[in-house]
DNA sequence: CGACATTTTGAGTCAGCTCAATCAGTGTGG
DNA sequence: CCACACTGATTGAGCTGACTCAAAATGTCG
């Protein structure tokens, strides 16, 4: 795999949300890109620093986090490949939050400097990005509805038709079985539950046949039923197509 | 009070996120607005429209929110005098959430042709735009950390703590005392709370002698002992100064 | 003075939490 | 191949923060 290969990554998350033009197309391959592997379980950047790159996921689950003073964490979002989950940086320099790794990851760094560049020299590509921003927000509210005024079970069904759509969305699932590498306790950190909690309501899915549950493996086994448990509705993820 | 007077509590709201040059700052004065007011309680855009206009609130209180099934109301953001509370509407055109008025408001309603017309001119008022969606998106990521993860009370005091800080920003508060004009139910609706509980916690905070809470007046009264329970700190906010 | 909206209170219930084991899967070293 | 260590999943037994229901008190405004 070269570096283009990795951008095409990206390419094809973008082009899942907007349309791009060839020229567009070839800048963004063109971009300069450093790469680092991460191990499980750490920080890629920490709240409070300040960065001048943004990164991008290539392989692995990241995810954005929090920590209260009680010591709890809120996972706020996931990012799988194709992801840049730090956009924001380029406007926001100081990070109100940490990004980690979930399994071990392969990360690219792109410099601020060669981003800004483009987005300056291209609106459309700028207005690409901000709309990544936008759904990014649309993506906070909607998890905000289900941890305020959702129940365990429709949370947790929900957050699994997200999981899916968008693996299905860069090819990394065919909707219906996908890789779901997070334990019990990071699912119940992404919901606002605890792990036990999660842990029964877990089980009550998979004994209503809505899902099968297996190590690192999700197939869902009743496609309307767990959306319709989880009042899922993709329009705010903004999907083209 | 005429036109520049209503797009001048636009600029200051980005003023206080940004820094704007003099021609920037007239390009903004110079845009289309027509106004229209609204009684309370009713809705300025609906879920699942398509919008052509972006909306500035002038006067009043505004709040974006979804319902889900169960009837239960999900409030996600709060917007004053200065907000654009659907500048996203440039880019993603179908409301996935609804905006609607929590007192009586008058809106300014802004071409999106006239807005893409000037971001695509200047690319600092694009960023500053771009900008203010991203402090957006850290906002709703600090209230998904406080209904996730925070206890009621501490929920109540960041709350308070934010809504201060950001009338205070604008303005429309010396930081101790300010409107809150916002019936319990409706607290209650922001925060993932019941209405009852939202008044026996809110109660609680007034017997600690944190704040003084009477009709639609809030005082503060420990400033310190406010953030400390709503382990606030405003950093998400990016504000400047 | 009504009529209506909002706040407050009390009582009882329950979803989701904590604590404390136990079980299962995986990897390691001998 | 087995014993041990470790991580993650599961279970059971309370506990409690937050909820619902229902009613009373208070405020607001034409």
């Amino acid at each position: 795999m070269n570096k283009s290969d990795y951008l095409a990554a990206f390419l094809r998350k973008l082009e899942s949300i907007t349309e791009l033009s060839a020229p567009e197309r070839q800048a963004l391959l063109d971009l300069p890109v450093s790469l680092k592997r991460f191990e499980a379980n750490v920080d890629i950047v920490s709240e409070g620093e300040i960065t001048l790159q943004c990164c991008l996921v290539l392989e692995g689950l990241v995810c954005r986090y929090k920590l209260v003073n009680s010591g709890e964490r809120q996972i706020m979002s996931l990012h799988i490949p194709g992801d840049v989950p730090d956009l924001h940086s380029l406007h926001i320099e100081k990070m109100d939050h940490s990004l980690g790794t979930l399994t071990p990851a392969l990360v690219g760094f792109i410099p601020h400097e060669a981003v800004r560049r483009m987005t300056r020299s291209s609106y459309k590509v700028s207005e690409a990005f901000w709309r990544e921003a936008l759904i990014d927000a649309a993506i906070f509210r909607e998890w905000m509805v289900g941890i305020g005024r959702r129940s365990a079970p429709s949370r947790l069904a929900h957050f699994l038709c997200e999981f899916v759509t968008k693996m299905e969305a860069v090819g990394l699932s065919n909707g219906v079985i996908c890789e779901l590498p997070m334990t019990q306790t990071e699912i119940g950190d992404a919901l606002g539950l605890s792990t036990v909690h999660t842990n029964k309501k877990l089980r009550e899915l998979r004994a209503a046949r809505l899902i099968e549950l297996r190590g690192r493996r999700l197939k869902v086994l009743d496609w309307n039923g767990l959306c319709e448990l989880g009042e899922f509705d993709p329009t705010y993820l903004h999907l083209r197509k």
